[in-house]
DNA sequence: CATCACGCTGTTTTT
DNA sequence: CAGCGTGATG
């Protein structure tokens, strides 16, 4: 007997795996005894319209072996509700998703993808277009376990790969004939920098700019399309003075790059776009090959992507972009969160879906983050709700000083994983990367492994940045700033050398190879320098016949910078190791080329590979934990000045970004979210900070003041009491009679023996050390076990980390 | 001509 | 604290 109200629930289940789990359905009602189990078959299923029918003819379904019956598989939460569905399944003409925080908005570009594919759409033919190319790979990747692998053929990727690579294709119309390199803001700067040293006549006594602030000036104007003197008196005012000197080093720098072949970021974007508009017969090349378009977050793209994807979409409008304007927090790079509202002028048939059901948090921390945006000054268009119960309300903590919160942060850590928490379920989350080092070295202290995102790249350390400039000056001889950096590195070499060297080199158009021929260098006094430009040279010559193996290339290329390395560095161990990453890495990949551009469109991020992510709890900027999640976050130093940046305390605009910007940290927490600050003058502790915070009011953030005590608790930490710890994590009402005995059972479980896989069998009822008495709902699989909680939901439990009892 | 030691300065977020 | 320019030294 079916039950009907499950419908609405089942009707999605349209592939044999859902979410990576085997379905099996089971044909007859009642228990579990007589179900006659029929493994899906993709004859069983037809195609997604049969799935949709499915329901009603059978009586149950069964997850990865765990029996669903109908009559309570209204809590499984595999699936897609009305509003994703309908996303889902619109896959002609525009639409527009308004998704808010953890509302299923990957689930349901997933499912469109499979959907797409399952309706017989080529998928080639479909573009992703993501925020971070992991992004794209993860959503291919689970489209694939929910359909097959055909789902990895779709084009995937930032607008700055696809970009590239569409350019690549057609460089000649560009004026790009024999192709391009593609340069990253460290390379930018560097010509910045070369720029400018070649105008210093005209600059003499004149204060200038720190010339990462000059690329970040020239880079937000072409961003946001506006004239650089528009971006000064906007957002640089005391720089409003220099205009006619940025727009001319703006001009030799484009001039710079154009002849020797160079692309910034920028530049990606804007030949595109500018290709698109001036070529109909390209755009309708492009639009006919890429039929089915969709944008991950949209909120977060500028003027000119919107423009691209309006060129792309031209003759079939089949687009769905996805976004949330509450989560809008790339206006500094010139990103457009009007293009959400932009999109119904463009597209005025669309289709617009709002997701608002929060499948993420529990209510508490969705009150707590309600509270944050009620204040804002803009009004969103959208308020999450959850069914989610339990949980507990949002904790501030005032730790006193700087160290302190490092201190109460750390033993917050330990007491969790003490009680079974996995690492990778915990996060601490900061405005600037900065802000974390107190925290790391006190974790480092303790040796909790972490892994840090964002803040510090890979690809801007010195070292990383001498080795690709080898390649680089192999791929792109005329590329003077590569080859320089190159013969600097040569003893005896400096500024001066490197100049005429390549002006030799390019007079007497003299291969890299034979650099040892350079006229001074044949003086019998600087027999030792010939002799280094002499193995210099033979390394360009081995390097040429190792273009097509990358890995074996960086390996010859580290054997000669080595020694350089240990010469320049004392840490040289740990840059050495970092080197030898890139070297796993470059197997990969067929050619240099393709090795060395997918590194600058998709850098790695920080900490390679020096702790193994499973063991790693996680340190992130909030802007790199955009679209992540973790059951426990903390987020340290909501304190005025620091979050919200002391930078944006001026303008309405930048505070308004910021508080979206804690609105995103705070929403990526599921189960427990803490946030702290040191009250008290930390600016003693550093003189660093001394100075750069004088005069101000450090204190809680202007954000959390005044919330009334239902949406966060306020607690008072001090150093030498973790009992205040344990008040942070513990409701009040538990007495502390009852807490120790609890914490002593643990221990002799754990002096007993470690609880093995064949222990817990679905169906058996579990007790969590902080998640309470739960039920298996999954066998266990790679010492994972997933156990259904009352107050918590579902959990995947590492056996390892976890202290279950059977009960 | 390269290199080193010194002192000053300005601190965000990223494809 | 690091990245920069400056001036002295080799």
């Amino acid at each position: 007997m079916l039950v009907p109200r499950c419908y609405d629930r089942m009707y999605t289940t349209f592939g044999r795996h859902i979410l990576g789990h085997v379905v099996e359905v089971l044909d007859t009602v009642g228990g579990p005894e007589i179900c006659a189990s029929n493994k899906l078959s993709k004859a069983h299923i037809g195609n997604f319209f049969g799935c949709l029918l499915f329901p009603w003819t059978c009586g149950g379904i069964r997850v990865s072996g765990v029996l669903y019956p109908f009559q309570g598989s209204g809590t499984l939460n595999l699936d897609l509700n009305p509003q994703q569905l309908e996303a889902v399944t619109t896959t002609q003409g525009p639409l527009l998703v308004i998704a808010g925080a953890g509302s299923g908005k990957t689930r349901t570009l997933v499912y469109r993808v499979a959907y797409l594919v399952e309706m017989g759409v080529v998928p080639e033919s479909i573009l992703l277009l993501t925020f971070t190319r992991r992004a794209a790979e993860e959503m291919l990747e689970r489209a694939s376990q929910l359909m097959d692998q055909r789902c990895r053929s779709v084009a995937g990727g930032t607008f700055h790969s696809f970009a590239y690579k569409v350019l690549r294709q057609y460089s000649q119309m560009v004026g790009f004939e024999g192709g391009f390199s593609v340069i990253d803001r460290g390379d930018t700067e560097d010509i910045i920098q070369s720029v400018i040293s070649e105008m210093k006549d005209q600059l003499k006594n004149i204060r200038m700019p720190r010339k990462g602030t000059i690329s970040e000036i020239i880079s937000k104007a072409r961003n946001l399309d506006k004239p650089i003197g528009n971006v000064l008196t906007n957002h640089f005012p005391h720089f409003a003075n220099l205009e006619h000197i940025i727009v001319s080093i703006a001009t030799n720098y484009n001039a710079y790059k154009s002849t020797h072949k160079l692309m910034d970021y920028d530049d990606l974007l804007l030949y595109f776009v500018k290709m698109l508009r001036e070529r109909p017969d390209i755009r309708e090349i492009l639009s006919s090959h890429y039929r089915y378009v969709m944008v991950d977050e949209y909120q977060d793209t500028n003027k000119i992507q919107a423009e691209i994807i309006r060129y792309l979409c031209e003759s079939h409008r089949n687009v769905m972009v996805v976004g949330d304007d509450s989560q809008a927090i790339y206006a500094f790079r010139g990103a457009n969160y009007k293009n959400m509202f932009e999109f119904q002028e463009y597209f005025p048939e669309a289709k617009i879906i709002k997701l608002e059901e929060n499948y993420r948090s529990t209510q508490h921390i969705l009150n707590f983050t309600n509270a944050i945006m009620a204040r804002a000054i803009n009004t969103y268009t959208k308020c999450l709700f959850t069914k989610r119960v339990g949980g507990i309300v949002p904790r501030l903590v005032d730790t006193g000083t700087e160290p302190e919160q490092a201190i109460f942060v750390c033993d917050s850590i330990q007491y969790l994983m003490e009680r079974g928490v996995p690492p990778w379920e915990i996060a601490v989350l900061f405005r600037a990367s900065y802000h974390s080092f107190e925290l790391e070295a006190e974790l480092t202290r303790r040796r909790v492994p972490y892994v840090k995102y964002g803040g510090f790249k890979f690809l801007e350390s010195a070292h990383i940045k001498d080795l690709l400039s080898f390649f680089r000056a192999l791929l792109n001889p005329e590329d003077p700033i590569a080859l320089g950096r190159v013969l600097m590195m040569v003893k005896n070499v400096g500024p001066t050398r490197v100049k005429k060297i390549q002006e030799w080199l390019k007079a007497t158009k003299t291969p890299i190879t034979l650099i040892a021929q350079w006229e001074e260098a044949q003086k019998a006094r600087l027999k030792d320098l010939r002799e280094e430009l002499e193995s210099l040279g033979n390394l360009f010559q081995e390097l040429e016949t190792l273009v097509s193996s990358p890995d074996r290339a960086v390996e010859r290329v580290l054997d000669y910078y080595l020694p350089v390395l240990k010469e320049k560095y004392d840490d040289y161990p740990k840059r050495q190791r970092e080197l030898q990453e890139l070297i796993p890495m470059a197997e990969r990949y067929n050619d240099v080329a393709s090795f060395i551009s997918d590194l600058i469109l998709d850098p790695p991020n920080g900490n390679l590979g020096n702790v193994r992510e499973s063991e790693a709890i996680t340190l992130s900027t909030v802007h790199s934990a955009k679209g992540l999640e973790w059951a426990y976050v903390f987020i340290i130093w909501v304190a005025e000045g620091r979050f919200p940046s002391s930078m944006c305390l001026n303008d309405p605009e930048e505070l308004e970004e910021e508080r979206r910007l804690l609105y995103v940290a705070a929403t990526r927490a599921k189960d427990d979210l803490i946030l702290t600050y040191p009250s008290e003058d930390a600016r003693k502790v550093y003189g660093f900070e001394e100075r750069y915070y004088m005069g101000k009011t450090d204190g809680l953030s202007s954000f959390l003041l005044g919330l009334s005590g239902d949406v966060v608790h306020t607690i008072r930490f001090r150093k030498g009491s973790r009992d205040n710890v344990s008040l942070a994590f513990e409701p009040p009402k538990r007495s502390v009679a009852q807490k120790k005995p609890r914490v002593e059972a643990r221990q002799e479980f754990k002096e007993d023996k470690a609880p093995e896989a064949g222990d817990f069998r679905p169906g058996e009822k579990v007790k969590h050390p902080a998640f309470g008495v739960g039920i298996v709902s999954k066998a266990p699989k790679d010492d994972k076990l997933e156990v259904l909680f009352a107050r918590y939901g579902k959990k995947l439990l590492h056996l390892k980390y976890s202290n279950l009892e059977k009960i």
